[in-house]
DNA sequence: ACATTTCCGAAACGGAACGTACCGTAATCT
DNA sequence: AGATTACGGTACGTTCCGTTTCGGAAATGT
């Protein structure tokens, strides 16, 4: 990205390494929203010349550090459709350290207005829609349609998270029939279990 | 928040109607982190301390205009489980006219860090991941292990919207349980359907 | 009628942070 | 040696926030 390799005098490579370490690290406390040019180059001991040089904007440099601790691990193969991709997706949290848990996907929600607005729109409005979506799973299991020790935070959990992803994150709608296949499929999970004392 | 009920000149309610409607008219073009007060100010035909005399901050304003236009539908009861809770998931996406879709849960998604940080990060990182994913659920078919026609962007999808929801939003560790259970319930999902022309 | 309280618009303010431009200096290539 | 580029430091101009002040108007209570 930086190294031109002409003349005249080359990038720090140790430098840059500081740069995306204070990243990291002012990442931790305060998230991306929190995220200032100035703390970072006070941090790393240097200019903010020598950052805005490399990164265009606030974005490509946190994209830049989070890239740095987020390591693309072995194509599982363990023989099974269901392990492979658990081993898949918790890569996600014991990715490098445990630091990457904390800036990397995690801090993809953490953002401005997630901990400006979503707080008061949990308040006035999805608590209690939270509380509908319990209130037909405790009927349907009253019913016998599921399992009365089903995990209603689970279910709901995954499809907020499948509506947020998708609409949000990706912009493209559900069509009905996905979601009625998701929810079909949501609901033969099995009991809540037990992991800590009850 | 505004009426005090005491003496003096009560607040005027069809202007906090101006105001939230300029919120969400600016909320739609620029999102959360381009919504600039002295703008919503200029479009409401009113000046900022009318603003900030009724709403604290930019995140209490930005809630109470999309709390606005979002209702909280009729609790389903259609005797089924799975109608009851599609019903419940499709009244985010035609909440009260087709706005809610644009500024409400989609909004949430659609911050800083989404606009800003998410495509490189993307490019970089997430885009291997997804093929990877991909690549396993190919394979786990080839076994017969799910249906060669599973849709591997739904399953995927769904699995990165858990993780987002619960570790971005709520702050929550995914047990190792809960992911192999989801995975489980997602492998069993009906072939992809096609209800485009082919 | 009058005082009080609150609202309203306009304007100016201090502060924070952005991203840019310039300086003199240091390092490297031709 | 000379050209070229990186570096730290500093100073900018800009944008926007959220606050404050001001003059005037509207609603309420006595």
């Amino acid at each position: 990205m930086s190294s031109h390799d002409g003349p005249g005098r080359p990038a720090d490579a140790e430098l840059t390494a500081r740069i995306l370490d204070a990243v990291v690290a002012e990442l931790e406390d305060g998230g991306y929203a929190g995220l200032r040019i100035e703390r970072v180059a006070a941090r790393a001991g240097c200019g903010k010349t020598a950052i805005y040089r490399r990164y265009a904007d606030r974005g490509v440099l946190a994209a830049a550090a989070i890239r740095r601790h987020l390591v693309l691990g072995e194509m599982p193969d363990t023989g099974s459709v269901v392990d492979d991709l658990l081993a898949h997706v918790e890569q996600n949290q014991a990715n490098q350290a445990q630091n990457a848990a904390r800036i990397g996907f995690s801090s993809v929600a953490r953002s401005a207005f997630a901990s400006d607005v979503f707080p008061h729109l949990w308040e006035s409005f999805f608590a209690a829609r939270r509380d509908q979506g319990v209130a037909i799973l405790r009927r349907g299991a009253a019913r016998g349609e599921l399992s009365a020790d089903a995990d209603p935070d689970l279910i709901l959990d995954a499809l907020a998270g499948l509506t947020l992803y998708r609409q949000g994150v990706k912009g493209v709608t559900i069509a009905r029939e996905e979601y009625r296949d998701v929810i079909a499929a949501l609901l033969r999970l099995p009991p809540r279990r037990h992991p800590l004392a009850p």
